[in-house]
DNA sequence: CGCTCATGTAGACGATGTCAACATACCACC
DNA sequence: GGTGGTATGTTGACATCGTCTACATGAGCG
């Protein structure tokens, strides 16, 4: 708070005229960012909205954590929930052509790029070129119906 | 700190004999986070351990949050490091006996199941039952070579 | 002009992480 | 057995933070 303040020229207090407290800041902020990230897998198609969502993690880390932290409690800010349903229904609809469990495919699609983003961020990984991205998505396959394997 | 203190029933300076700042403490008890991981996942193989892990994280949300919250600087605690490396290592070696691509494959499958986990901590999803995890972890095959598909 | 609302400021409070100074208990060694 | 050091703990202080209350100012409007 403060420091959004300084940053601001303004008084330590003013914040407060526009955000009700601090998790309301941070959650302006997030909702801000998932608007940025449906921006950026807008248009793209299959692995290539996997590869945005990867991309926009490594660009603006900060506000990736922010976003996904779990320092806001979704519940209490409706308009940040909405923000990040409908960047996932982006996903969603990508995988809507695809017969099957449409759902869990989906699920398992975002769980698989938002996985790698957190990972690589964390620096969990020795590469974190776009590369590799690619090479991590490829391994993939995305199945429906009751299958086996691996 | 404090906190820590008051809990321990010490003066709130005691901890600071223990553990040089509040980063120290915190990395001590990531590290201690990802043995317990490594610990619920040994003599799993192949989709068990994914579920195993999405288990963990759905058990211990504060600890895992800890632990891959991004507050701690992996490069300032090795044995945190260490630890990390030791349960991903884990789960590599249940793709060595893939041919192929195994890294990738391994990165792929720690990026499904540790997104996942997230997802659900952050209340992403409707579900967060057992069986919605089996489902989704259902629908991923993992393939070595260059192939295409969606 | 006077009222209201939006916005900003100053000052205070309790809580936190951290530092410095001081105390105490135990253990090794002459 | 006394002595010194190390591990551990305590008290007190400081700057910073999020937040609250009270007060100021300025624009728009009747």
């Amino acid at each position: 708070m403060r420091e959004a303040a300084r940053r601001a020229g303004v008084s330590h207090n003013a914040p407060y005229r526009h955000f009700a407290d601090r998790e309301a800041l941070l959650a302006t902020l997030a909702a801000q960012g998932f608007e940025m990230l449906g921006q950026a897998m807008r248009g793209q198609t299959g692995r290539g909205m996997g590869e945005a969502y990867v991309r926009f993690a490594l660009q603006y880390p900060q506000r990736f954590r922010l976003m996904f932290g779990g320092q806001i409690r979704l519940e209490k800010y409706p308009r940040l929930r909405a923000a990040a349903a409908s960047a996932f229904d982006q996903l969603q609809a990508a995988f809507s052509a695809y017969g099957g469990d449409v759902r869990s495919a989906a699920a398992a699609a975002w769980s698989l790029v938002h996985g790698l983003s957190h990972l690589i961020l964390d620096g969990h990984f020795a590469q974190r070129d776009e590369d590799f991205v690619k090479r991590v998505l490829a391994v993939v396959r995305f199945a429906v119906g009751p299958q086996r394997s691996l």
